[in-house]
DNA sequence: CAAAGGTTTGTTCGCGATAACATCGTGCCC
DNA sequence: GGGCACGATGTTATCGCGAACAAACCTTTG
């Protein structure tokens, strides 16, 4: 018991023996065991963060924001990765739950019956993170997609653009990329303006496919004058084609991709984007998470709405 | 008793009650306490995973590979993260080792003497991974990157390059490039010659840093006719700059990087590069932890040395 | 129909720590 | 010097599950 005491520095112990344990431990090599402890106190500290993916540079950055913050906590992440399926999500989160975390995040706010249903019944805090269109379980986290979309058409029609070709991935299951086109196209019907040409990829290198990409619209559909990426990588891609073209951008065509990824601040030109707050997103979600465990719990914003800033860059006329 | 076999599928159970199990499971919502089973039964099932960024690329996508592998056994990784700060990576391995998993797989050969002695006394297969140059624990899978780094000298060399500059990260303690830098000279200077100007960076989008790198070391050393890159990312930014000032690509200057990263694939020009087998580690090493879990355990080669392979690109003359 | 053997279900104990409470010492005060 | 208070240390029960063994229940067979 006293050296339970003296590895969590709880409850009073005397220097001497304090030291001497210490230094039995190190000497044993001891390493408690946290499975144990964990029964015993009911306590985990962990965190279990849900994300679709790991090869896309946007969750990594929203795990750095949640690392920054849980790091002086005693909350520790853990990461689990469902690949955009929701059967998968239901088991990476099952898995989670069965080592009774502390709190819950994860992205979106679509999830299956089942998904839903354990994490009511967790009885933990749940932030959803990325997206806030939509009812959240417990707590939220994001930027509403949609509102994104609308305000990017928004600017490109504001410039003059009206000949609008859309290229993305092929994820009938990433819910965001999906609003934010909504949003995109809903500004636009308004207008009287329709997309005239689309395209969707899947697997690969990014900035090849948004070359390939637009490389082939423009030459199905020469007319356009303005493209729109669902994401900076293609975005990028496109942008580093039609300069080697020698098109005029962004006068004979325009470009916006979306996120803000630090990659584009090296291309030659800045490329039009929104900046999806991935870090802002991951810090608040920790924060609400460490807030809701505190004791006694701290008051906390639970339903955070960022709003995403249009970065005009290089390639969207201005007025 | 009865639920437990029923939920681990473990033992004989009648199917009318399994049904019946299944159905209380159910409708009670319950999740297993994984804590209390694997404190009970001694087997945790996580696999340490303990790397030092994610915002590199390079590291997720051995990730990818881990997964790949772990994912028909019912090994699950956990992901701990260093940042390239030993006593990061300490502290890290401590939390992971007191949750007691069947295993570990860890970037780099060098480790602290504390952390060496928390793998040694651990008793579970440890796998160091990436690095090839020195002795590991127990097992390892990886490149050598100093061959890596004499490799691609000898082929600068052999293209009839003779005045080189190098760019790489301001990283004490990133060892592998280190060891492909020391590679690298030896080479060099092997054959009379030696790196002319050198310029470290720290911080920022690698894509930008490698722009102004390259602008700033050729108005400071306008004589060089060969830039090495530490990684692909600045040299894509390099790439990109010299393209825009028109420069002769590769007669008058060559470029090379490192890592092989799918990037590229959408350059103007294919950047020279070495591809550091990710995928391939991320899957051996899983492998092995997979083989010597297995009960008995599977014979498996525990010394895995991959062989980088260099790829000329159109950044590299041949000859 | 009893014995044998297999299948299914139940009991007990212990995993390694912590919570809660109990005890031991020491110093202080009246 | 006795009583008390408080800090330091020790005891016991418990967390939820699985291992190992025990018991109950079937089925088969001579």
């Amino acid at each position: 018991m006293t050296v339970s005491r003296v590895l969590r520095n709880r409850g009073d112990v005397s220097d001497t023996t304090r030291t001497k344990v210490l230094a039995a431990a190190k000497a044993l090599g001891y390493v408690p065991n946290k499975i144990a402890g964990a029964l015993a106190s009911n306590r985990v500290n962990l965190v279990a963060v849900i994300i679709p993916s790991l090869s896309n540079m946007v969750f990594p950055e929203v795990l750095t924001g949640i690392n920054q913050v849980l790091e002086d906590t005693e909350l520790q992440p853990v990461v689990g990765v469902t690949d955009y399926m929701p059967e998968k999500e239901e088991k990476v989160l099952y898995e989670m739950l069965s080592w009774r975390p502390s709190g819950v995040i994860i992205a979106g706010l679509e999830h299956s019956e089942a998904s839903r249903a354990m994490l009511k019944a967790a009885g933990i805090p749940v932030v959803e993170i990325m997206d806030t269109d939509g009812i959240p379980i417990d707590a939220m986290v994001g930027i509403s997609h949609r509102r994104a979309g609308r305000e990017m058409a928004s600017a490109i029609l504001k410039a003059g653009y009206r000949h609008i070709g859309f290229m993305g991935t092929k994820m009938p299951l990433d819910h965001r990329a999906r609003k934010r086109f909504e949003g995109f196209t809903e500004v636009l019907a308004k207008n009287g303006v329709e997309i005239e040409d689309r395209a969707f990829y899947s697997g690969g290198s990014a900035l090849a496919k948004g070359r390939e990409m637009t490389q082939d619209m423009l030459s199905r559909s020469p007319e356009l004058d303005f493209l729109y990426y669902s994401n900076d990588m293609i975005g990028a891609g496109g942008l580093l084609y039609l300069l080697d073209q020698g098109i005029d951008i962004p006068g004979q065509i325009g470009l916006a991709g979306f996120n803000g990824v630090e990659l584009l601040q090296g291309l030659p030109r800045q490329l039009a984007t929104m900046d999806a707050c991935r870090l802002e997103i991951g810090r608040r979600a920790a924060e609400i998470i460490a807030a809701q465990l505190s004791d006694p719990p701290d008051p906390v914003e639970t339903k955070v709405v960022l709003a995403p800033t249009i970065a005009y860059g290089d390639t969207l006329k201005r007025r």
